[in-house]
DNA sequence: GGGGAAACTTAACGGAGGTCAAGGTGGTTC
DNA sequence: GAACCACCTTGACCTCCGTTAAGTTTCCCC
């Protein structure tokens, strides 16, 4: 778990395995060692909160390890997964540089590691260079994307279409598509989290399955997914039963 | 309409009145003189799209006076209005900051005036002076904030609480509250262009109108509000029927 | 291994809201 | 003023999905 000697469950930035692909790829090695010396990791279990909507933002999480989901509810205690983040994701940015409180919480998923750098220390390699800024905004423009896709599917869309667009984004990282267009895919979440992914209830989320099953278009076991033909996926999305 | 003498229907940056409350109220004055050159500006009747979803994307759009719908829609043609952007916003810049082509689309709703600045501009100016990609920034995460707010209310919130909601949203801007707490408020939207906002059918706005008509929420002539206790509205965001 | 909690599934029911079709209203043009 | 058009409203119908309430399976933890 440990990497450098300095902490017990802490790694180490310049050996960091995700660093190539995050913001903090533009420091120089003077700057990523103003973060190494002023991060604090952490493990946290599945189930286990790393922040909640409301607490004081102080800094950013930057994930090393796991799996972390991302959720957002409202005062009825309804809520939505709004995504899920990976190593080499940086949480907390948009609340830290809006200067709010947290406006969503962070669970994890898997057991994860997560290293907290604190705002002073972001705010000071920000000034020091900007083209850590421009990182982070090119992020914020990508995850702006994303919800914007999100509002309009969620009103538009039925739950068939959108379960179909969620397992086609979950086969980018976790599935596997052989030669004659079948697909194989290891779910990392559970039915509850997906039906949460997609703004429906539990029960809709086991209805969904049973009809894609039903139809042959995906067939399920446990976490397994097998789905003969990926492009009977991509015929749901264009079904044209709008809102 | 034209300030000064450059072009026919040209603002001037110096003496824009929303220049203030912009991201480029960081710039010096050097600075500005260069989006002030750069500039193109043009008048946009209601209707008129100032860019479409998947146009390319050059630069971005200030809006000196006037306002804009941005929209956008999927494969069947369903459509949602995101947001309805003002004086001193600007826009495209998240499609250009991230290098993609325009992922929504923007329409005059009423007499407009943009000013459009072109992307090498922008990149010199964000090269010189790192204080503007940072306000950008900031207002990405604020769009980014309300953009999670609206996919969670869409998945959990019923029609009336939408809608009361979309009217709290407009009173801030559009809306008058009198000693006695009752609200008039002139809508800026049509009311299908409603509908698109909280993600309905027209035939379902109407139908809520109604309801709102008959429970003594508040009273519609046009496009002339008027509720007598802005307290009912608050009090339709908590009914807790969820998803 | 056994007991309990959480996750998941299934079925029956009902209501919110989409669809379709028809009619009303208002604004613009000739 | 007539004709046209877009916008809006209304009603009838029906489907999707939330609700409720069992029951089943899985997974921990003693």
């Amino acid at each position: 778990m440990s990497v450098s000697g300095k902490s017990s469950d802490c790694g180490n930035c310049f050996t960091c395995q995700t660093r190539g692909k995050t913001e903090w790829c533009v420091l120089s090695d003077d700057e990523l060692e103003i973060v190494d010396q002023g991060k604090v990791c952490r493990e946290y279990m599945p189930g286990e909160v790393i922040f909640h909507e409301g607490d004081d933002c102080r800094g950013v999480h930057c994930i090393e390890r796991g799996l972390i989901g991302v959720r957002k509810m409202n005062a009825g205690g309804n809520e939505v997964l709004l995504r899920i983040s990976h190593p080499g994701d940086t949480m907390g940015y948009r609340s830290f540089l809006a200067g709010d409180d947290h406006n969503n919480s962070a669970e994890a998923l898997e057991p994860s590691v997560l290293c907290f750098i604190d705002g002073k220390t972001v705010h000071s390699l920000l000034a020091m260079n900007p083209a850590l800024g421009l990182r982070f905004l090119r992020h914020a423009a990508q995850d702006l994307n994303a919800a914007e896709e999100k509002v309009l599917q969620t009103a538009t869309l039925p739950v068939r279409a959108r379960f179909a667009h969620l397992l086609l984004v979950l086969k980018e990282r976790y599935g596997v598509v052989d030669d004659n267009g079948s697909l194989d895919l290891e779910l990392p979440l559970s039915r509850q989290d997906m039906a949460a992914m997609i703004g429906i209830r539990p029960e809709s989320m086991s209805r969904t399955i049973r009809s894609f099953e039903d139809d042959n278009i995906a067939h399920f076991s446990g976490r397994r997914v097998h789905v003969p033909d990926v492009k009977s996926l991509y015929e749901e999305l264009e079904i044209p039963i709008g809102l």
